[in-house]
DNA sequence: TACATACTGGACCGTCCAGTCCAGTATTTC
DNA sequence: GAAATACTGGACTGGACGGTCCAGTATGTA
């Protein structure tokens, strides 16, 4: 159910749309040109390996391995196992947070639009996939600082801003005028993943089934709004 | 502000608290005994490295440098280097969370009171040390899940396992019989955290000011009794 | 004093692994 | 066909590091 998993093949666009940290050698158009399928062959082993097992646990041996391709040809496709590391994570970041717009603004209603978001988001945010890459950036944090910020730019701040974007529209005439969009955004999310970012995160329990999430966003939604007709949200600039 | 740091002297009996996965052979009586000195030297300087390098990143001579003792002297306290790891979390832990009891039953009302157990638990939460123990707790969560259970267990368990006592105590007569004590501990501790804990966990930010945790535990006590008074807190039993 | 154990310092071993080299083969452009 | 480049497979290097060994010294108990 969650949106990634099945696209081998989306490899050699997706990963254009970002500052490519990969291939060396831009290469004259002599010769046999480099093989874009064993780029994406290696790309995606790597994504495997790496985000299940970690850095450190990964040698570079076992994902030419698992791409079944020569280490040469890895070392062709990329200068070194951070550079790996570090397209792999741009590339997932790209996968997760596609440009489709996540907020429908012809919504009924503020409340069941924000429910509606929310299954979404918790379906996104919640899955092995996207737990898996959340550990990864956690882990090397304080060594991928450049990361970490695309991260933020690309997911959590581009989700934000269209979320804080349809608080300030028109649709929500209730909360409009009450509280800074923005506030009423951080607080939703916040809600959403209170119970369950953080245990996930640690794998204390798997991912919870559509219809219990589906529950829950629901009752963020109403206690978002609830909150927003009390004035009761904090400024949006946390 | 935040609670250890200057403790180098409390390790032995502190770490006497907890499954002890250290020290092999508990040695004869005779000739002369461990030095507790040298085992809580090599202990807080594991705890400093493991904490901000990571395990893989921390080599046993560095740990021994530190300390100022020698490799072998590590090896005779602690079997391995995965021994140690386990060692200094569980160490961490049972230094994190002491037994005093957070909430004062006493509390004036009960708003008042879950506004000042917020404050709390956000300093000892969000503060550095903490953050960086949890980081290390999620990124080795698949290879350690005693690790993790223990910390839930003496961590988040025991503190929610306080709250809700508290919630469902006599004390907030607003709140009883309107939810479930234990899903308005969860909203409450989902609430403070919200805006803070990923943030925090990918080094986008600083602890913040002591100030701005107040306030924002403040308005999510606030936040919690409107929640609870419109009956609107989730089931308990997530 | 005798014995047992702890500690030091440094050499040492085995392993793992990132990254390189090379000789040969496959593909593509000119 | 020739030149250029990509790919393979495997051997190889160099360094890092967990863990052990040892000879000598310190420090405790009986």
């Amino acid at each position: 159910m969650t949106a990634p998993a099945d696209d081998r093949r989306a490899f050699p666009t997706a990963a254009a749309a970002v500052p490519d940290a990969g291939s060396p050698s831009p290469a004259s158009s002599r010769g046999r040109p480099p093989d874009p399928e064993r780029r994406a062959r290696i790309l995606h082993a790597a994504a495997d390996l790496f985000l299940d097992q970690g850095f450190a646990h990964t040698s570079m041996d076992r994902i030419a391995q698992a791409a079944g391709v020569s280490k040469q040809t890895v070392y062709a496709h990329f200068h070194s196992k951070e550079d790996l590391y570090r397209a792999v994570i741009a590339h997932k970041i790209a996968e997760y947070f596609p440009e489709e717009q996540v907020l429908t603004a012809s919504a009924q209603d503020a409340e069941r639009a924000l429910a509606q978001f929310g299954s979404r988001f918790l379906a996104l945010v919640l899955s092995d996939d996207s737990i898996a890459m959340l550990r990864r950036l956690i882990e090397s944090a304080e060594r991928e600082r450049r990361l970490v910020h695309l991260f933020d730019e690309e997911g959590p701040e581009r989700i934000l801003a269209e979320l804080t974007a349809f608080c300030a529209s028109g649709c929500c005439a209730v909360i409009e005028g009450r509280c800074r969009p923005r506030g009423l955004a951080e607080l939703l999310t916040g809600l959403l993943l209170g119970p369950y970012l953080l245990r996930r995160l640690l794998g204390l329990i798997a991912m919870p089934p559509a219809a219990e999430l589906d529950r829950h966003a629901r009752l963020c939604a109403r206690q978002t709004m609830v909150l927003a007709e009390h004035g009761l949200v904090a400024p949006g600039d946390r």
